[in-house]
DNA sequence: ATGATGATTAACT
DNA sequence: GTTAATCATCATG
């Protein structure tokens, strides 16, 4: 392990996880998503999330537990990855209580480090480009099927604390490429940050 | 067994 | 603004 951005954070604790989506989707903004590699590290700040809750018709949780969902009725703490029109993952954060089937979905970061891996990964070159988006910044950080259920106060794939930074304002809007509850306030994003999915 | 759908992206017009 | 790409998952029969 190397680099500034992982020696000088902290791992969030599963405590973090451990509380009501919608408060952990927005405290989630700013916080550090560190990936190691064969590689080597790349690590972004998180700018945009977006909270799936229990008695949400587009939450994938909504009609019980599948094989394919059932990492969001385990602890906090853990990804929930799922595959999506036929060629996305998308990454997630397992919140509330076990048992609940509630998640955070991790929609845009800013990249801190690993810039070089994440560019060869995307195939793309531009900055704003690299992690703007779900499925973006789920092929720049490497992060596959592979991780699973996995837990994410463990290598190779970690959170790290973080705050906004001064001036730095929190948006609250509806959540995007969703039919149903789609007026539904739960997606949490940085004011202004470029690097952000949509305006 | 079959069919509709999707928490998207990139490339067009 | 529109649309093709591309297929696992899930509900239905």
């Amino acid at each position: 392990m190397s680099g500034f951005v992982y020696d000088s954070g902290f791992i969030l604790p599963r405590e973090f996880y451990g509380r009501e989506t919608a408060l952990v989707a927005r405290d989630l903004l700013g916080k550090i998503i560190v990936r190691l590699s064969g590689n080597g590290i790349a690590a972004g700040r998180i700018v945009e999330t977006e909270a799936y809750v229990r008695g949400d018709p587009a939450c994938h949780a909504f009609r019980g537990m599948t094989p394919r969902n059932r990492a969001m009725f385990g602890p906090p703490g853990h990804a929930y990855i799922y595959f999506t029109y036929g060629m996305h993952y998308c990454f997630n954060v397992v919140t509330a209580e076990e048992g609940v089937g509630e998640a955070v979905l991790v929609r845009a970061l800013e990249p801190l480090e690993g810039l070089c891996i994440m560019s060869k990964r995307r195939g793309r070159e531009k900055n704003t480009d690299l992690c703007s988006g779900p499925g973006k910044l789920v092929q720049a950080m490497g992060i596959g099927p592979d991780l699973y259920g996995h837990d994410l106060t463990c290598e190779p794939l970690v959170i790290l604390g973080g705050e906004p930074r001064p001036g730095e304002a929190v948006a609250v809007a509806a959540r995007v490429g969703i039919s149903a509850a789609a007026d539904l306030p739960l997606r949490f994003y940085f004011k202004n940050n470029r690097y952000v999915s949509k305006k």
